[in-house]
DNA sequence: GCAATAAATGATATAATGTATCATTCTGGC
DNA sequence: GCCAGAATGATACATTATATCATTTATTGC
């Protein structure tokens, strides 16, 4: 289910591998297949839903350890994103800007569609936190967040489904 | 490596068996079993390491899935969080007092020595989480939020090790 | 261009985690 | 004691993740 159109696809790997190369690093065939296929979803995929689509669109079957290889890889690269609560992961949105996720982001987990938005953090917001937990004498690190809830889509459609 | 007292962890033990039948249910022997093990422990447990602590403690040998029923039913009671990051296993803080989750709990996890803190979300930082959503449409309905750092103790301790 | 080296992937086995299903045991109410 | 429902046992299996070594593909120095 392509939610997105090739020719921003086709962007959105071109700029994919310009960042690559600019690390040192290399967008190979099968690395951009799996980011391709993140890309494409509208959610967030497991490592075997990644793997299950990326061998419906080939004929060479991938072996399950690559694909584990791959997402790291691609997460290292900052070009996709892990989400812990689920272990499931999203490309991210962030690929054509020159965003550098200095600050914290959120990720805003609809539970009717299974959607994911990528945020930055407000500063309200990554302050309030700080501040809670430096109350009980606790220095945080993180620098993602993931929240559950209804987006404005699900929202306005009663039913709820995409 | 039980951290508590005995006496403690009676108490604690007989908390849960009152909150439980308030509910109509029952703390049987086995998860009572389980619940004690999440007691001892400083940090959070995985179902299996849950499962490993059972067996090594009684003769009689505890299957999997119990493990996992069990715990599902000790979520339900609130006598046990599951941190979802993670996927595992804490017991809650709060099982002696009435507090009643009522708001927004946050867990704060050591990346040091792995020990959890469970504090009750500031008034700032849920309003803040709220609005940053709102103003993309989302509405949360998060209760529950993890964040890692390192603990004053952790802090204090060069090595940063338990 | 070509060997030497490193990076990436393939292939296989296996570990770890989680669930489905049905049988058995336990418990409280009659 | 008997029955219904709850709880647990037992077994099989599905899913997810990792370890390891072989093979292929790219890069570098010559």
């Amino acid at each position: 289910m392509p939610n997105i159109k090739q020719s921003k696809l086709d962007s959105l790997l071109r700029a994919a591998e310009v960042s690559c190369s600019e690390n040192g690093a290399r967008l190979t065939q099968r690395r951009r297949q799996v980011l391709s296929a993140l890309m494409q979803s509208s959610s967030p995929l497991s490592a075997y839903e990644v793997l299950d689509l990326c061998n419906r669109s080939t004929a060479s079957a991938m072996p399950a350890m690559s694909v584990y290889r791959i997402l790291d890889f691609l997460e290292q690269q900052l070009l996709v994103h892990r989400l812990s609560t689920s272990n499931k992961y999203v490309s991210c949105a962030h690929i054509t800007c020159d965003h550098k996720h200095f600050q914290t982001t959120h990720f805003l987990l609809c539970e009717g569609c299974s959607s994911v938005e990528e945020v930055d953090a407000t500063e309200e917001a990554s302050e309030a936190l700080e501040q809670m937990a430096k109350t009980v004498g606790f220095k945080l690190t993180t620098r993602q967040f993931e929240l559950s809830g209804i987006c404005t889509t699900c929202q306005n459609s009663a039913s709820g489904g995409v």
